[in-house]
DNA sequence: TACGTTGTTCAAAAAAACTTGAACAAATCG
DNA sequence: CGATTTGTTCAAGTTTTTTTGAACAACGTA
């Protein structure tokens, strides 16, 4: 009449320091990049378990809800920084990260930073052909002049991120 | 007995549609960056302004309060991305933004960027001078091989970054 | 088909980030 | 010096973002 395992199912699971170490460094780290600390739990944690994980292995390891589990690794599919295990034999589904410096860098770049380039550009041409029509005659030439310089910097942004995803590709 | 201007000191003073839009621009832009909202308003509006502007100028054309304007400026400084003006015959100070992209770059670069690549280098080693002490020695390998490409991410990182300047210097 | 398990969604709660405003300091002027 | 203007600081308030958790959908199994 003895209790083996009360709660099986729900039982957290601990990390080692290491592990701990270095999940704190990808949070700090995607801090920078602008996404939600989850995103570097599970990241870190990916990246840090010799083995794939299940969602349910990180709800238990990171003691996070099953939604924030859930829509993490949605997020970080879409930014190719992690993919499914292949060849389990589990219903379940286990996840690896991405360890690949170049991909990471790309996934980020056309998730994050690209749609903004596009979007500002156009914003831009809008703003060119409506708002500056109703700027008195003799002031256009500033305004022009800085929508000039605005349009130059995303040109050569659109220019410079391929060269910095080649030049991180080793 | 008219009343000419009730009150001169906290008047708003109206942007014309263009600079609203420009002003818009920018707080889309700084938010990809990490940076709040206030910023992006403040060197917007310094960027689409003729003519330098004064802390007073901001808010009350910006309608945010004096202590958003003043952290905002104080931002933007360190970032490198505003200066003051010179020789106006005036007691206060006025500021204008700094519209060349690498310096802009260089200035986010050194004061956002490069602070976490070097306190990243320096957590790596005390992780594995101590954390990897803990585990268990089966097991070291992996983690010894994950760290080390940890420290080659930041290498690479450091290496990319002065390249990544010399590209957008024209 | 009924059941258990796995995973998603989204409104509400919690946490984090940003802005405000009032008190204060610093500088200038008369 | 005292008054006035300019600018800073930071605790408190507001807004935004993130996380939670419960309901639900999807899938497989018996």
């Amino acid at each position: 009449m003895d209790i083996p395992s009360p709660e099986p199912k729900t039982e957290a699971i601990a990390l080692n320091l290491l592990q701990r170490q270095v999940i704190e460094y990808f949070v700090d780290g995607v801090r920078v990049l602008g996404l939600p600390p989850s995103l570097g739990e599970i990241y870190g944690l990916l990246f840090i378990s010799p083995a794939p994980l299940s969602l349910d292995d990180l709800v238990r390891m990171l003691e996070i809800s099953k939604g924030s589990a859930s829509q993490g690794l949605r997020t970080l599919k879409t930014l190719g920084a992690v993919r499914e295990a292949e060849g389990n034999g589990d219903r379940r589904t286990y996840y690896q990260p991405a360890v690949d410096l170049k991909r990471l860098v790309g996934g980020f770049i056309r998730e994050q930073v690209r749609p903004h380039l596009e979007s500002g550009k156009s914003k831009l041409q809008r703003l060119q052909e409506t708002a500056l029509q109703d700027v008195a005659p003799g002031e256009r030439e500033f305004y022009n002049e800085r929508i000039d310089r605005l349009e130059s910097w995303m040109k050569r942004g659109g220019q410079v991120l391929p060269m910095l995803q080649k030049l991180l590709g080793q």
